[in-house]
DNA sequence: CATTGACATTTTGTCGATAAAGTTAAAAAC
DNA sequence: GTTTTTAACTTTATCGACAAAATGTCAATG
């Protein structure tokens, strides 16, 4: 009687659980990945975890060295600064495209995606913690619908792909975080200079932005600093949600 | 005794067969791919080709639904549209990077690569045809010699990756080209452009290169093909290798 | 004391078999 | 004559076993 909802395949529910446990850090950095430890540790057989780590492996989160295995990718300053250089020049591509393209319910879609984020400021300040899964995905449904009307489907696929993996890095950003107000704040902002059309300043609104995560892991920017070693954070407003 | 070569991982050959034979069109465009008749193309086990099958669905040669299974990508106009639009995109992102950051090496590596071509060019002219792979090779290692020098490991990455999306519809665009004599002089010139470390002219008649594709397999953009950059293609010598 | 080489152990890569969908075809019902 | 049901058939997803390769151990050698 396992009644295991809808019905996936173990590879999707493999991909899921690495990577939840790559992101959260439950797996570290650098972390060797053998299949018959894995294959106890998520009660899955060889072969859908194989194709499970093909698959993240492509997308980032996990590095193959063939005939020599698996191993969690690791993180570095270099890395999340490549990954905000590359998104910023992604994102901004295709936020030119969908304020080009954008109709009515674009509009809206922005509109209750900042919605969705003050609603959850609302409920953290009474006494209804929003979870961080809840967090995490009201902020990416933001961020997929200020650029939902760009035409172009690689470019969206693209900024998934980074948006997951700059996630690595937001997870170590937000285990220290509050203000979760004035981040629907800053969202806030960041929606209205979009939806006003100034392609040049919702351009450079949305880089800023995307730059937040990599100030706020690495506020220096120092070479040599790794993500969790939390020196005193400069300021509050590096503490953003980006 | 079977002698087979530098000892590649099966997934590793089937990758590359079903890639040339993807590219090539023995696979057509849509095809369903049977696993069973997989097995006895290659003659190469199920699991090792599922693997290739997903590493070449998240390489956009194939798409994969699941538990449907595996066929081949479509083409379509809007599909190399798209393909061109991000190429222009990320490759001139990578490009002003590899203006900023190139050495003597990075100029030696583009002098070599369009020297290469030259020399295919004269070998074809004497009686010594180069192969299509002799051809593809060396202009592929023309496009990753001009951008060599990019810091960006994400965006090198994306440029190959985009690239060989779009060597499917080279393939279609070589088959009925001639003149790889004057390939080597396009090929020349824009070496020559980026060498001269202007990055303004460097990227657009980048671009224009990368639209020549586009051009020549949809020569009359039937829908609205926004130029991004640039101008107007030279004259009709659509059958350009770009 | 570092290096080499043989041997044991671990880990990956591959195969064949089977269970669990999905698909097609034919029969039954309306 | 269409729609639904049922049954036969494909095709995919998963497992367990095994072979091939990599890694680690440790004694012998220089």
């Amino acid at each position: 009687m396992n009644e295991q909802g809808p019905d996936r395949t173990l590879i999707e529910v493999a991909i899921e659980r690495l990577s939840a446990d790559i992101v959260s850090g439950a797996l570290q950095p650098g972390r060797k990945l053998l299949i018959a430890e894995l294959k106890k540790r998520y009660e899955i057989g060889a072969s859908p975890l194989r194709e499970a780590l093909a698959k993240l492996s492509s997308d980032g989160f996990v590095v193959f060295d063939s005939r020599r295995g698996f191993r969690v990718a690791e993180v570095s300053q270099a890395d999340l600064e490549d990954i905000t250089r590359v998104r910023k020049s992604i994102e901004c591509e295709a936020l030119k495209s969908a304020i080009a393209n954008g109709d009515d319910e674009w509009d809206v879609g922005i509109v209750a995606a900042s919605a969705r984020l003050h609603r959850l400021a609302v409920r953290a300040r009474e006494a209804d913690p929003p979870t961080g899964t809840d967090v995490e995905r009201a902020h990416r449904q933001f961020h997929t619908a200020l650029l939902a009307a760009c035409d172009s489907p690689r470019l969206l696929s693209l900024q998934q792909l980074f948006y997951d993996q700059a996630q690595r890095y937001r997870a170590v950003m937000m285990r220290q975080w509050h203000g979760l107000d004035e981040a629907a704040e800053v969202h806030q902002q960041l929606a209205d200079v979009v939806l006003s059309r100034d392609v040049d300043r919702a351009c450079s609104a949305l880089s800023e932005h995307i730059d937040l995560t990599l100030q706020s892991v690495y506020p220096e920017g120092a070479d040599g600093v790794r993500p969790h070693t939390n020196a005193e954070p400069k300021s509050r407003r590096n503490r953003q949600l980006a």
